[in-house]
DNA sequence: TACTGATGACGT
DNA sequence: TACGTCATC
């Protein structure tokens, strides 16, 4: 059962972000239509098309003047822009909407089974989704759906030129004990699926998509274009083959680049099939030997790649080009452009923060130059408070490593500009940024035993260090020589106490009274006195120590534990 | 001035 | 790790 072939599907909203215009101007469905950016030079770049559009020849990446040559009645949707700079916030939204619609849809299918975790769903770009099928079809018994039902999705089959129909035909009249035929009808249980899917996510949102019905990401993702827009291609193993014959290596996922260019021009091929046929040890002369394996599995129409179990992205970033003339060449264009790009970021961050509950804990600012090609450095982001710093700190800290060595950008102006928040922390993580929440944490790991504990108790008269001015720790941190302690002690060696009750919490009085202060700090928002100064030296340091207490202890040790499951909380 | 602005992944 | 490179739409 086990060695039994995946079931991936790739979901891919046809020219997605016109789609998104036509249903805020739905005069416009039904018309060629496409989005540009930025009007001011030959009518802007076009980044969609759709498919009324296609059909005059317009592609993505043409301008709109040229496009509207070949379409004179082409309808340009133009993407808003703010200080000079494109905002796609508007199909950012439209895709969370999409992705919203597909969890939805998973959680209902999986609840009428009474079954959890059985689809991944991968969020692969901004219109397309991998999802595994694989545990939620076998969790079925093997049966197949009305053939009616399939075509009201519009599903095709690509195997040579056999319709659905006649394929359909020889799982109602014969055996269907072997594999490859079980594959199959796993598949075509599959694509009830998906366009039973499909069809929620346009009543719910009016966007029509299509999608790849196959084994592996590879598969789908080919699948998925063969038959677009608004249609569902089933690809079975015994299609691949002849399938190759026709598939340009350069129309395979990931060998669209340079990789599809070179095995080209080395052998001198055009097709999967051709390159199937190169043998493995002519492969392994002209490539490493992973690569030439992988590539050998390409060609053969096997993709191991997993779905990853992701439905967020990984960073959050925005940049802008500055072409030519455009180029910074003062110092202060640079800090007027980080800021202008920070402010939409930062706003994205918020937005992000609210609605996923994380923080980044990164920033890349990256750049380009003739000279220096592109470049990029980080800057980490202090979210020891549970929340971001203020924008103009992260703009100050910006600047300063970008200029941390005074940069002659005159000779060598900048022609790209990029900021990207990377390094989410769940906020329920991440809250333990904020002491308060770090101390309740402790208190339920009760089974781990802080070293602190065998300190000596504290004077009381400790408490009297009721301000931030007055941080309670002392010039030797005694804070930090815990953490030292616990880092040098391997986790491992509690494992005995895990079910012992009577363990102690965090004793160390010096950390509790830091978590005390802090907390106070931390909530006490109405009194403005009370405020924390971030510049303040002893704040700094605070956070410094608490930065090193969650990298020296939460994450190499407790997480490590939480996920071998020596700990629960 | 002219194929943008995002995204993710991998190698070292 | 931090940073450079590649791929996709």
């Amino acid at each position: 059962m086990g060695d039994r072939n995946r079931i991936v599907v790739l979901i891919d909203m046809d020219c997605f972000y016109v789609q998104c215009e036509q249903r805020l101007e739905s005069d416009k469905w039904l018309k060629p239509c496409v989005v540009a950016q930025y009007n001011n030079w030959q009518g802007g770049g076009i980044i969609a098309v759709n498919y009324e559009a296609r059909a005059y020849g317009i592609k993505r990446g043409m301008m709109g003047d040229q496009a509207k040559k070949l379409c004179p009645e082409l309808h340009i949707f133009r993407v808003p822009d703010e200080n000079g700079k494109a905002k796609l916030d508007k199909y950012r939204d439209a895709s969370a909407e999409v992705f919203q619609v597909i969890s939805d849809f998973i959680e209902e299918q999986e609840k009428s089974m009474d079954l959890n975790n059985l689809v991944i769903l991968e969020r692969a770009s901004v219109d397309e989704a991998f999802l595994d099928l694989t545990k939620l079809i076998d969790a079925k018994p093997l049966m197949l759906p009305e053939l009616e039902d399939l075509t009201n999705f519009n599903t095709k089959l690509e195997f040579n030129n056999q319709s659905l129909n006649d394929w359909f035909d020889q799982f109602e009249h014969h055996n269907i004990d072997n594999r490859q035929q079980q594959d199959n009808i796993r598949l075509i249980m599959a694509s009830m699926f998906v366009g039973q899917l499909r069809q929620q996510i346009f009543e719910k949102t009016e966007f029509k998509c299509s999608a790849g019905i196959s084994h592996n990401k590879m598969l789908s993702k080919l699948a998925c274009g063969l038959n677009k827009p608004n249609a569902q291609t089933i690809l079975p193993m015994i299609a691949v083959s002849s399938l190759f014959k026709r598939i340009d290596i350069g129309d395979v996922r990931l060998l669209g680049g340079k990789l599809g260019n070179q095995i080209k021009t080395i052998f001198n091929i055009q097709t999967m099939y051709q390159l199937s046929q190169v043998n493995r040890f002519t492969l392994n002369e002209k490539f490493d030997n992973k690569t030439a394996e992988w590539l050998n599995d390409l060609a053969n129409g096997l993709d191991n790649e997993p779905v990853s179990d992701r439905r967020l992205t990984k960073s959050i970033g925005c940049g802008k080009n500055f072409r030519g003339k455009m180029a910074l060449c003062k110092q202060s264009d640079v800090n007027q452009w980080i800021n202008s790009l920070l402010k939409e970021l930062y706003e994205r961050m918020m937005k992000d923060k609210e609605m996923n509950q994380r923080l980044a804990r990164l920033m890349i600012v990256g750049y380009y130059t003739a000279g220096k090609g592109h470049c990029h450095r980080s800057i980490p982001i202090d979210i020891t408070l549970g929340d971001y710093p203020p924008a103009e700190r992260i703009a100050s800290d910006i600047m300063r490593q970008l200029f941390s060595k005074p940069l002659i950008i005159i000779q060598d102006p900048i022609q790209n500009l990029s900021l990207a928040a990377t390094k989410f922390l769940d906020t329920t993580k991440a809250i333990m940024y904020s002491t308060a929440k770090i101390e309740k944490f402790f208190q339920k790991i009760d089974r781990i035993t802080f070293i602190g504990q065998q300190q000596q108790q504290q004077p009381k008269s400790s408490k009297n260090h009721s301000t931030i001015n007055q941080p309670p720790i002392q010039s030797k941190s005694p804070i930090k020589k815990s953490i030292q302690m616990v880092g040098k002690k391997s986790p491992m060696k509690n494992k005995s106490n895990n079910n012992n009750k009577s363990s102690t919490t965090v004793q160390s009085n010096t950390l509790d009274r830091y978590l005390q202060q802090y907390q106070r700090q931390s909530t006490s928002k109405t009194n403005n006195d009370d405020k924390i100064d971030l510049n303040d030296p002893h704040v700094r340091q605070i956070n410094r120590e608490m930065n090193q207490l969650l990298d020296s202890f939460f994450f190499s040790k407790i997480l490590c534990m939480l996920e071998n499951g020596t700990l629960k909380i």
